[in-house]
Parts: structure tokens; C-alpha cells; sequence
DNA sequence: GCCATCTTGGAATCAGGATTCCAAGATACT
DNA sequence: AGTATCTTGGAATCCTGATTCCAAGATGGC
């Protein structure tokens, strides 16, 4: 009997995702909002309810469509250092290039902000950081596996320090950092953990 | 002839610095300014200009008073890779503990949010990055001289990861990351460049 | 002590924020 | 087709944002 949405909530969220993004939960109005999804106020707050509920729905759609994708790719086929580098890469491609290019990573962003004062948020983002810090646990003891480590070398704080590096290479594309200089500074950290190539 | 000032504006300034290190500058308002200095508005606006103003001050002030002197430390007396695994400790230290845990570091956070769109503040953080980089550089080239890295460990890569590394100690510390993990990482990083103690 | 000049207090302004409300429109089952 | 039920449009609400303005107060040189 009721009637249907005259909208994809699907779409509409994928859209607000690049607005909180971009210009983070404080600066975005929910009049952009709306602009920018051609959505009414009305059907807004009636799907999704407020803005913190958006934003967190918007923060929760990152991770799924974005950050889970990558941490996957991470651990398939148990590669260990090639992945490590090539999920590196992907990353400052997408940090420096293309669409979202000085976008940093909503994730880390949302670090900085006084968004995290929101338990439901700072939630998401310990449950983000375990996910990275796993799936590059996991693909340094596949590393490990195929005696691509150097010796000495623990997963476990090596997982850490790649994803706090991660995090630093986030935070410094949003400031417009030089690609190759990051891609400089990776190779420099999985040189150091990695085997000496020849010696 | 004229009246004087009837308030320090340098006190003035490091209780800006609070507020908009802890909560950024989006979700401060002027009145939060206003009643944590006890100034009146008109004094606010006459010394300082208007809130953006107000923020550059206090992000200037900010690495004036808190990084620039952690980065002279760090280079003093060319002590080397001790220099630097002290900056990290106390790096962590004020992080994690104390008035300003749970802070952040209030450059990294104007990474994060919308205040980098300002010119101004973008230069800010590029000329914080490159003294902090200058800085590691700087004790890891008396690290190489006192023959304290392992063999093959660029000093110019190393200063840059060690300066994103630094960044992500920042983000996670503000997420309530804890202590003891976070000098663990660092030292799995100190270990990884500097030379195998007993080997 | 007086006056030109700045500072201060606090109201006033004006824009924009999030959220709510209701009448009008659309839907699908009967 | 009719109707109960949801969605939609857009105005209305109410609050808080930054900034300005002006009268009143304070200062220091004369």
C-alpha cells in the first residue's frame, strides 16, 4: 500500500561519501547535501536520519567500498612482500592521481577531527586500524613463509609500523605530497625489511 | 596617548592554541574562544583579526613553542639514532599522557581537515614537514658518521619515514592508541635501520 | 586635570546551520 | 477506482555561527 522511494539510497550514499571525504563532517552542510544529491531534506532525514547518522553510514560505506577491497588484495594468494608493495602502490596511485587525488583517506581524516569524539565513530576507526594491521600481519608471515624477511624481522610491529605508514602517506597526499617522493620512502621500508637482495 | 591592551595577547594566544589543537577549528567557535580567554569579543577581533587569522596565529604558535623545540633536540650535540629514539619517546609521551593526550598533533590534524584549503596553512604544514624531515635527516646523517646504521640505510628515505611515521604515532594517539604499542612500533622501526647489536 | 586615542563591553546584525512540519503527490493492494 | 500509507517538496522553525558597531571606559602625555 505505501509508497516506494523515488531514489536509490545506495546511490545517494556513495555521493555523500565523496562530500564528507573531501571536505570533512564539520565543513559539509547538509544543504550540500542535498544539492549535491538532488535529494529533498525530507526524503534525507525520513532514510538515513540526521547527519552524524549519515556521516557514520557514509564512514562505514568508505570502508566497505574502498578500504576492505584493498586490505583484500593484501592477503590473497599469501604473496607477502609483492603484495605489501603493490597495496602500497595502489595506494599513493590513488592518494596522488585520478579523481581523489589530495582526498587523503576518510578514515584517517576522521582521525583528526573532532569527529572521533563520537563513540560510534571512533569505533569504526579501531576496528580499521585492526583490519589493516591484520591483513598486513598476515602477508608479512606469508612473507616470512617464503624467506622473503630479513632476520629478525617481527610481523607483528612490522605490520604496525606499515600501517602507521600507511596513515602518514594519507595525511601528507592531503597536503599534496609528491607521489614519487612516497613511493621513495615505501621502497625504503620494505628494503629495510626485506632480504638483502644480493649479499 | 592611547589606552593599552588591558590583557597579554601572548597568554591569549597559547589558550587559542588549546582549543583549536583539541577540537580543530571547524567545532570551535569564537564564543568558545571568547569565554576560555575571558576576552571580549571586540578585543578578540581587534588584536587578532578575524577566527581564520586567529587559527594561523595559533598554528604558528603551536609548532613555535611544541614541535620547532623537539626538533632541536633532536639534532643537538649529534648524538644520533639515540637522538632520535628519544624524540619518539617523548613524542609518545606527551601523546598518550598528560594534558594534552588524546590531542594529536595539531599540525597533523590541519592535515586532515578542511583548514588545509587555505594557502597560508598549507604552507604552514609543507614548511613543519620539511623541518621534520630536515631534523631526522640531520641526526641520521651523525647516526651513518658515528657508524650507528646498518649498511645500506639511506639517510634522506629514512628522515621521510620516519617523518610519516611520526604523523601516524599522531593519528592513532588521538584515537586513544596506546603507549606501549605505539614504542614498540617505533622501535621495531629503529631497529630495522640501525645496526644489529650483536651480530 | 584634560584630551586625543585606543580598548572594552555587550548588544545588534546578518548569514547559515540542522531539523521539523504539513500539505500535496505517488504507490500498491483491495 | 478507492484508500491507507508512505514519500516528497518546500516553507517554516529555531539555533548558533561570525562579524560589526557604538557608547562607555581607560590610558598616558601635556
Amino acid at each position: 500500500m505505501p509508497d516506494i522511494k523515488h531514489f536509490d539510497p545506495d546511490e545517494t550514499l556513495d555521493v555523500v561519501v565523496r562530500l564528507f571525504w573531501r571536505q570533512g563532517v564539520a565543513t559539509t552542510g547538509v544543504q550540500d547535501i542535498v544539492t549535491a544529491t538532488g535529494l529533498n531534506r525530507s526524503s534525507l532525514y525520513a532514510t538515513f536520519g540526521g547527519k552524524q547518522e549519515l556521516y557514520l553510514a557514509a564512514l562505514r560505506r568508505y570502508r566497505e567500498r574502498r578500504s576492505q577491497p584493498m586490505f583484500r588484495r593484501l592477503t590473497e594468494g599469501d604473496r607477502g612482500l609483492p603484495a605489501v608493495a603493490e597495496f602500497f602502490d595502489s595506494l599513493i596511485a590513488v592518494r596522488c592521481s585520478g579523481e581523489y587525488a589530495r582526498w587523503g583517506c576518510m578514515v584517517s581524516n576522521a582521525h583528526a577531527g573532532a569527529e572521533n569524539g563520537d563513540p560510534d565513530v571512533r569505533a569504526v576507526l579501531d576496528r580499521h586500524h585492526q583490519e589493516l594491521r591484520d591483513a598486513l600481519y598476515t602477508a608479512l608471515t606469508a612473507a616470512a613463509a617464503r624467506a622473503q624477511l630479513a632476520a629478525g624481522t617481527d610481523p607483528e610491529a612490522t605490520a604496525e609500523l606499515l600501517a602507521l605508514l600507511a596513515y602518514g602517506v594519507n595525511l601528507r597526499s592531503r597536503a599534496g605530497a609528491d607521489a614519487r617522493t612516497l613511493r621513495g620512502t615505501v621502497t625504503a621500508a620494505l628494503d629495510s625489511i626485506g632480504r638483502a637482495p644480493l649479499a
